[in-house]
DNA sequence: CTTGACCTTCAAGTGGCTTGAAACTCTAGA
DNA sequence: TCTAGAGTTTCAAGCCACTTGAAGGTCAAG
């Protein structure tokens, strides 16, 4: 029998544990003085106390480490729990990868540049949504934004405030060709609808479901499209050196729609559907 | 300028934690209505959000990116950060993948015996110590127990308990030799002690210290070392899976010292020094 | 003017401990 | 037998990065 101090010495671990662990249940002493409270300790406890050092070791949590050593486990369980430990921190290991490439490029490109980068890409995942709109071979600026013009005249007439979200951009064409774009363009609708709203000319925007997208790399753009080589190029650069690759057609969610005559003040977020190149 | 609820939804960050970051002072909206308490954010934060959101994900604390994104932080301070979170992440991976063997071998044990081990393998880390001992070659284990017996009987008269520690055998010798132990008898010392205790086989024994060992493997054994085969090979199975090899002698620490005639009742606590094989 | 969506603050909970305060118990030496 | 000091007790609070919930105030559409 062993007080708590000789104890914790014996087992290398701190007083404190042990009594935290008697506190929660999931390691009492074999007697606890009803007179003092002084807790006494076996020396066959030190095997006990080595089990859950090791399943803790494992990573598993307490509350897991306490079902473990229940006598009431089958060999089943514990094999299903090892099996689900080792594919979480397979995962861990994998992220934790993704993580320290993304800290070398970011060393890498401060040794490059001599400064931080003042844009940043951040991942997001982009959940399916219905989105409104029509496809259109633009080419040049000016007809691009007369559409955007007509339809965001025309679309609030027909669609209730309420359902309706903010107007994207879906780039169907290679990036950096220098016309004839192939766009679709038209608003996020937050309800499912069912209607085709008439253009001038001649064609109608219709319904169809954007997919869900798991990993986006997304970037601010502040400003007209002509500051659009900056983001876009951010994004490269930062696909690049995290050796992510492009897997579907990029997006302009315009979070400032442009006001005719004011368009350097407009502000999109591009996102490109990314996954890890492997 | 929107409301806390429409840029939470652009961010993808629930509201509450934007809540949270201006509490803590990380992210403060730029308007905060006296009157009804109301944050009102603008475009631009949006950027300023995305570099915390990506600072963040690299694996900095909240306080280390409030000091990141302030004005003052030269660009050899970042580099200094960003090389020291690198370092961080290499070892996270590291003893992850310690911890992967350790789930995939517990896993392959399970496969074997279709049960648990009942004895469990820990790793701990032995601080350096002065030793009273000496050095014997014992061809059997009554030549073995009867030094222990005289050193127990003799050295408590010459050393006061406070200073006196638990009795240690260190094993020069190769595991497994039938006979001819090189072994090493003695206490551990709590205090730096300069003496000398004679034995009745004329020799004496000596201080030295004990060095410290970074990791070693440890299991318990109950009972004599006819039980030893048990926790030895317990030991040596786990370092196999877990792929360690030892690198220096073992020793054995009596929890219980073994009395006359009782010897079954005795505690050892068997300790490896290993290291990770490359 | 009402309704309901949105916003506020404040408190508490999460996990796995550690640290500290105030008070009590044990044991070795005088 | 007494006492000093080492060891022990309980209880509370702190750590990090948030989330959840309660109770109540604000705003805009119909």
């Amino acid at each position: 029998m062993f007080r708590i101090g000789e104890f914790s010495k014996i087992a290398q671990v701190p007083a404190s544990l042990l009594r935290y662990y008697d506190d929660i249940g999931l390691f009492t002493p074999i007697r606890s003085d009803r007179e003092t409270g002084y807790r006494y300790y076996s020396v066959q406890q030190l095997a006990q106390l080595n089990r859950i050092l090791a399943l803790k070791d494992l990573g598993f949590s307490l509350d897991q480490v306490k079902h473990l050593i229940a006598d009431d486990v089958s060999p089943e369980e514990i094999r299903g729990m090892l099996s689900l430990k080792k594919a979480q921190i397979e995962q861990t290991i994998q992220s934790e990868a993704v993580r320290l490439r993304a800290v070398e490029s970011r060393l890498q490109l401060l040794e490059c540049n001599g400064h931080v980068p003042d844009e940043d890409v951040v991942l997001k995942s982009l959940p399916a949504q219905p989105f409104l709109g029509q496809r259109h071979l633009c080419n040049g600026l000016e007809e691009g934004l007369a559409i955007i013009s007509e339809m965001s005249r025309v679309v609030p007439k027909q669609v209730k405030a309420k359902s309706l979200g903010r107007f994207v951009c879906v780039i169907h064409s290679e990036l950096f060709e220098d016309q004839d774009w192939d766009l679709e363009l038209g608003f996020l609708l937050n309800h499912d609808l069912d209607i085709t709203v008439p253009l001038s000319n001649g064609s109608s925007m219709t319904v169809r479901k954007l997919p869900a997208v798991n990993t986006a790399a997304t970037a601010m753009r502040f400003g007209g499209p002509e500051k659009g080589l900056h983001a876009y190029g951010a994004i490269g650069i930062w696909a690049e050196i995290n050796q992510y690759t492009f897997i579907g057609p990029g997006r302009e969610v315009f979070i400032v729609p442009p006001k005719p005559g004011h368009e350097s003040e407009m502000v999109v977020e591009i996102q490109f559907p990314v996954k890890a190149a492997a």
